[in-house]
DNA sequence: ATTAATGCAAAGGATTTGCAATACC
DNA sequence: GGTATTGCAAATCCTTTGCATTAAT
């Protein structure tokens, strides 16, 4: 099982200290973010803050999120295109987690793992390649679809 | 360093074989991709065959590409998106390798390791996800970027 | 006051689709 | 001959851009 727990910098305070013109609109949408229960797409995000703001542009929103990956204060994911071609967004976390996807239910697993972390400490070591950003995806069946699918397994 | 030697099922046989319609088209694009020397994109694929064949259609190569990854026959990358929103694609190799993206100079470094085998049985001992692809992909500064930014290395 | 961020609307790039014509088995 | 695949052109989806306006430091 996947640990639940994972602790998310206060992007805000990340942001101020890098002197970045803190805006109404890059406050809501960076608390959406690091708030948000699941993985929210560009159009997701858009949504979610017209709720408090309808003034909201989509443009702001590319623009917002295109500033945190760039200061590396948040991970680009594609869900292995489980839905579409959209990326999905979320607030960097201290340790890397993966990401596993069903194909079936689409259900997204969290997955923390000390050997993902020796491997990127084997690529810097064996390469000397100097990592900014990892981004691991695995598609498949989830433990639950397969049971469902294959009953009889031994 | 990453060894050089990877090799490449015979995807035209694994489709005949699957009993796939084998069409000029479809010979043309497989063959391509299998020989291919650098990571293809949907446009550089379509140049390619064109070369070839004029009349072979955009609209093939991306039912022909999407046929091949639902058949697991070919592994979809994005490289980062070191360069714009493309997809890249290969011909699928035994053992997975990942890719490490430079992103000063652009070069693709492919990497075969024994940890990622082992992360990927992991994944699925410790889940019961049953993995149908994977995608590892780390985006960073290769040895001679870094060696050339920054030359007083301890 | 200066400079950066926003909204708007239009453009852009990659990929997909409906349908008639064509090629495979 | 029957069915899957193709070409074509238009559509769709996601994202970016130029420029005048507005807001932050």
């Amino acid at each position: 099982m996947a640990p639940a727990v994972i602790e998310r910098r206060a992007l805000r305070q990340e942001l101020t200290s890098k002197r970045v013109r803190m805006t109404a609109q890059r406050r809501l949408l960076i608390d959406i973010i690091q708030n948000a229960k699941r993985h929210l797409d560009a159009a997701a995000l858009l949504k979610l803050a017209r709720k408090h703001d309808p003034r909201v542009n989509r443009a702001t929103v590319y623009r917002t999120l295109s500033l945190l990956k760039r200061l590396s204060l948040i991970d680009e994911l594609d869900l292995m295109h489980i839905e579409g071609e959209k990326h999905y967004y979320e607030a960097k976390t201290q340790s890397d987690h993966l990401h596993l996807a069903c194909f079936r239910c689409g259900e997204i697993i969290e997955y923390i793992s000390p050997t993902f972390e020796r491997l990127k400490q084997e690529i810097g070591a064996e390469n000397g390649f100097r990592i900014a950003v990892t981004r691991l995806e695995v598609g498949g069946t989830c433990a639950r679809c397969a049971r469902a699918a294959a009953p009889t397994v031994p």
